[in-house]
DNA sequence: CCATTTACTTACTAATAAGTAAGTAATATA
DNA sequence: TATATTACTTACTTATTAGTAAGTAAATGG
């Protein structure tokens, strides 16, 4: 038997986050990710006991992943704009590969999940938030950005376009998330 | 036996947006329906006989609601701002029922959806745009409402705010829903 | 008043769901 | 080199899924 090496659960994990993020949390299952990959059904629960524990798990690799987008944007020297956009870039990335966000893709069945792991989604939501509001503070600051909200309220004018953008663009077309993307920039920008 | 008359067809119907609206799509079974009315699973198939179908009939319930509400408010002699919010505060009672709206609510799952139910999705989508769009327009013309963008765009901005709004409420709280509900009629008046 | 239609129920089916228990080959560790 | 441990597979189970076929009581309609 040519042994499997633990890129196994790092397959899983991102076709389990492909899958939730363009079908819907409850519309695979673990046959679908074990037939993709050529493993067993029981391979799946080996790395991830419940699909919650899946789910939660795609959530900390995000969480993991921000907190590193976190410290580099903390140390670049590039303006809040360039920020901004790097942001906003996996957002319009998610457009391009027909995904949704990782919390809107959880958005409607989230009540279906167990507590802690909703809770694990409420910390990736706020870090983002935090990120985003952070960018924002310091564009103000620098004379970058203008908006008269709090950061804290202009993050969420901003985040929800961004969601519900990528949302709509699998309904409408890519046309109308651009035009959001569009104008959130010029919206800062005085 | 005592006959069972048509709004069984209505309770199916509401139960089901409901269920769509709180847990999704595909996190709630024919059999759960059944079960909250007391009636048996194939009477659920009787009136719908796929769920997609039930699904394409809460969105079309929801194309003739607007339809109507387009009516009303083209009639109405009230301003702009006060139509903008009677759109809004349907949003604003989703976040009170902890409901999401159906547009949002199928997000995920939309690419497992069948064309022709896709279709009724875009045709709800567009009619919802072109309603605020119009409102907007108006709101402008009569010198309501401020903004740079086309009554489009806007209403894409808005439109998205709205519909992540009511997502996000569910995870961060009902609070920042609010903050965003302000902020978009702020940002109307100058 | 007879035939049809409506609105169901009873009784299923075939497929799939998530999940588990027990076994095994290869690898790491002591 | 014996013993864990890792990363699986085999072989299940139990529950639930969407969906259907056939029957039936009551209402409708000619």
């Amino acid at each position: 038997m040519v042994t499997k090496n633990n890129d196994t659960r790092e397959a899983i994990l991102h076709l389990g986050a492909s899958l939730i993020q363009q079908v819907g949390y409850h519309a695979f299952s673990y046959a679908d990710i074990a037939k993709s990959l050529n493993i067993k059904n029981a391979a799946v629960h080996y790395h991830f006991p419940t699909k919650a524990d899946l789910y939660e798990s795609v959530v900390e690799a995000h969480i993991e992943n921000y907190l590193l987008i976190g410290k580099e944007l903390e140390n670049a020297t590039i303006p809040a704009k360039a920020k901004l956009e790097k942001i906003i870039s996996r957002y319009t990335h998610l457009v391009e590969v027909d995904r949704i966000c990782v919390i809107g893709a959880i958005a409607a069945d989230y009540k279906t999940l167990p507590v802690n792991t909703r809770e694990k989604v409420v910390t990736l939501v706020e870090l983002v938030l935090k990120l985003v509001e952070k960018t924002l503070t310091e564009g103000k600051k620098n004379g970058e950005f203008t908006f008269t909200e709090s950061s804290r309220v202009q993050t969420l004018m901003i985040m929800t376009n961004l969601s519900a953008g990528v949302q709509l663009a699998r309904i409408t077309g890519r046309k109308d998330f651009d035009s959001i993307r569009k104008s959130i920039l010029k919206q800062l920008s005085g």
